[in-house]
DNA sequence: TGTACATCAGTGAACGCGCGTTCACTGATGTAC
DNA sequence: TGTACATCAGTGAACGCGCGTTCACTGATGTAC
């Protein structure tokens, strides 16, 4: 009986400006994220949050790891262990409805090099790192998984940075899954096709 | 006889205007770019620059045009119309390279949807569309060259931007550069191979 | 079961900051005659 | 060639704003006895 509302007490204010956040975020954009924003939505005095974090960054911070955990939820969620070019293709086009679904936090995610302070972030990050290498080393056992994997992260990143920012067709869902899916078989066409090779 | 410094008539302020928003983009990253600040480093009171531009949303969309097109006589100074895959990874090459060596100037240009009230900048992002489509059309006679310029432009800009995250190794330029060579080579390969084929 | 007290999570006033933008102005320039 | 005047490109004071952060504080909680 400690979710007491309406009183001195918040009973979890760090996870209510963590919610606090991602609406602002989901609302204004990156720019509406201040401290006190956040204060303010979870109804709570300027300063109240200086007790959760240490300051705005570890804030900011805090958003951009629970982004990536739910990313990767979203694509295992889309299939946990693809090996079919299609299968890949969905977990592409998850990566990609992600980034349109939650634009202003996918920019927090992915705005700055990880602040190396920030344990919680890196670990995050890291864990997508290791799952798109996973899937790659799963689906192409003879490939290279660092080349590789490197190579299909950045194709389905440049897809999702490149629709948020408007300069690719986002009229509709459908257009932009087909795209995806087209680039990603175009990709994974080659790499079935081609001898591991090493660098150079 | 009209560069004269230290009087009361500046001369040019507006291109002093955009070379002090590039120095401070260096210098201190996106965060830095205030009206005022540019107007403190061309040597002018804060108002002055409102003569030159309509408000500081006119001055970003400025340097963002500029910086679209230096990357455009970049990426032409790397190879004028690329047909093979090693010439195509130059290019490629050279645009991770321009994002790398501007890093701030490469967020801006890619930070917002274009601000479709900039003519300037609307038209220099299209003349980057039309360039790489270009390329395409010119590299691969056969296949459908809007999906594919999709799918290339989607790769170079995602290594661009997971390299200037942090995301990958930027240790030294010959990494980032065998990198993105492997990657282009492995798309252009399956390109190359592959029968030109409806969507769907 | 009841009380004393340490701890914890809030408050609210205050700080100094840099920002974008407005306004009435003034000094320099260049053109018409 | 010299003067009058319109135009243009600056100035500087002022506005109101929201921000991050500090500080001394106080109300609520829970634990030891």
């Amino acid at each position: 009986m400690s979710q007491a509302s309406g009183t001195y007490h918040h009973g979890d204010l760090r996870a209510a400006c963590l919610r606090a956040a991602r609406e602002l975020l989901e609302e204004d954009g990156s720019s509406g994220l201040s401290l006190r924003a956040v204060a303010r939505r979870a109804g709570v005095s300027a300063t109240a949050p200086y007790r959760h974090y240490a300051d705005r960054d570890a804030l900011v911070s805090a958003v951009a790891a629970e982004g990536y955990r739910e990313l990767a939820g979203h694509l295992a969620a889309a299939h946990p262990s693809p090996t079919t070019p299609d299968e890949l293709a969905a977990v592409a086009d998850a990566y990609v409805r992600f980034a349109l679904g939650h634009p202003a936090l996918f920019r927090v995610m992915f705005a700055e090099p990880c602040d190396p302070t920030s344990e919680e972030r890196v670990r995050a990050t890291a864990a997508i790192s290791e799952y798109v290498r996973d899937i790659v080393r799963n689906a192409f056992p003879g490939t290279d998984p660092d080349a590789l994997s490197t190579t299909v992260w950045a194709l389905v990143h440049g897809l999702a940075f490149l629709h948020l920012d408007g300069k690719l067709d986002t009229s509709s869902p459908e257009v932009v899954t087909a795209q995806v899916r087209a680039a990603v078989h175009a990709l994974f066409t080659a790499a079935a096709a081609a001898p591991p090779r090493p660098a150079g």
